[in-house]
DNA sequence: GCCTAGAAGCAACAAAATCGCATTAAGGTG
DNA sequence: CACCTTAATGCGATTTTGTTGCTTCTAGGC
């Protein structure tokens, strides 16, 4: 998942990349990010500059893989009894998240160092995810639900779009009229559309 | 504007900027961005290496300057008659242009060199700029009009999220269908809401 | 308990970024 | 229009970072 070819994932390697994430995420702590450097993040590992040049490329795949983990939810959104309840805390709460300084500055990882795609991918694959769990229990119940690219489309994409490109705040009340928006319109203009694979 | 101090902005800085722009846009074309380096442009721009690292910073900042050059809309959305016809047409225009390998190569560099958001802020004022005059000329019309908070919700940050997040196609139908679930929502949920500024 | 091949260490090298200081030239002033 | 101030550039020395060939080590398979 993380470097580059992730044969033999047991072992050596496996303790290396840790040890290598770890210094990363000490030392930004320490020193900020833009003051990191490979050759500091390997002496703190333990580790040659050419084991990291040579598994990671460059110092941003490095921080968009550790941003990535950074970013992988720890915990399913939480049950509140409705769709409508359960979105509006989990969109209140991604935006938190996201919208911090922290989560601002990992997303911005994320996709800097991803020539690919691939992090990029795995972040709304996240996303994607949690909306899955609060849909299958609306199924459950016998809800109504709206698609899941729909609410992609109007709340994830909509955050996600401020916190890269405006520089506005954004706030819980946002997240809620978003989750608003997004449920009226299960109905109305909902249908059957952009399958998106 | 674009780099760091802009003070003393005629004559041989002027000059400066531009051959230095003129070195990244020629060598970008000829070798590719991945060769690019700081030296390779100082020289294609008679320039020493150190002038653009002093104005720059470094070359992501300098290549973001120039994304969001080639970012900025050429011309007006075309006057097609219509709200509706406006907004289909600039849609699919814009998600095209976004869309497109060069598109989407600006974009990621001008999010990546952008410590304090400036240009990615700039990018988003093109397209706020551009709905505007859309919308303006539909109020002329005397066509009722949503809010350009909502379009740009509903259309451009479902694009641009599906752009930077997820790796799947994009056609001008998925634009299409944005504009038509964007109009429809405007009589029935698009309130005095998140004004951002 | 051997092989084998992928991964890490090491060191010399090449390229880049940084910095102090001298020089140039914009833009304002009298 | 000559002069002055100061931001901006040029230049070169120095430091730091990135690359590469080769050796050594070890995980995983036999």
């Amino acid at each position: 998942m993380s470097p580059r070819p992730m044969a033999r994932p047991g072992g050596r390697s496996a303790r290396v990349q840790e040890s290598v994430h770890a210094a990363v995420r000490e030392l930004v702590a320490e020193v900020g990010r833009d003051a990191l450097t490979v050759p500091m993040v390997a002496t703190r590992a333990g580790v040659t500059p050419s084991t990291i040049y040579r598994r990671w490329g460059d110092l941003q795949e490095l921080l968009s893989d550790v941003a990535v983990e950074r970013l992988r939810p720890e915990t399913d959104p939480a049950d509140l009894g409705s769709l409508r309840a359960d979105l509006d805390a989990w969109a209140e709460q991604f935006l938190e998240e996201m919208a911090s300084p922290p989560g601002r500055a990992y997303i911005r990882d994320a996709l800097l160092g991803d020539p690919d795609g691939t992090n990029a991918g795995q972040c709304s694959a996240y996303a994607a995810q949690q909306i899955d769990v609060v849909l299958a229990r609306a199924v459950r119940r016998g809800e109504p639900v709206p698609e899941r690219e729909l609410l992609i489309d109007r709340i994830v994409a909509p955050i996600m779009y401020r916190i890269l490109f405006r520089p506005g705040r954004l706030d819980a009340a946002y997240a809620r009229e978003l989750v608003t928006n997004a449920v009226c319109a299960q109905q109305t203009a909902a249908g059957a559309r952009h399958p998106q694979r």
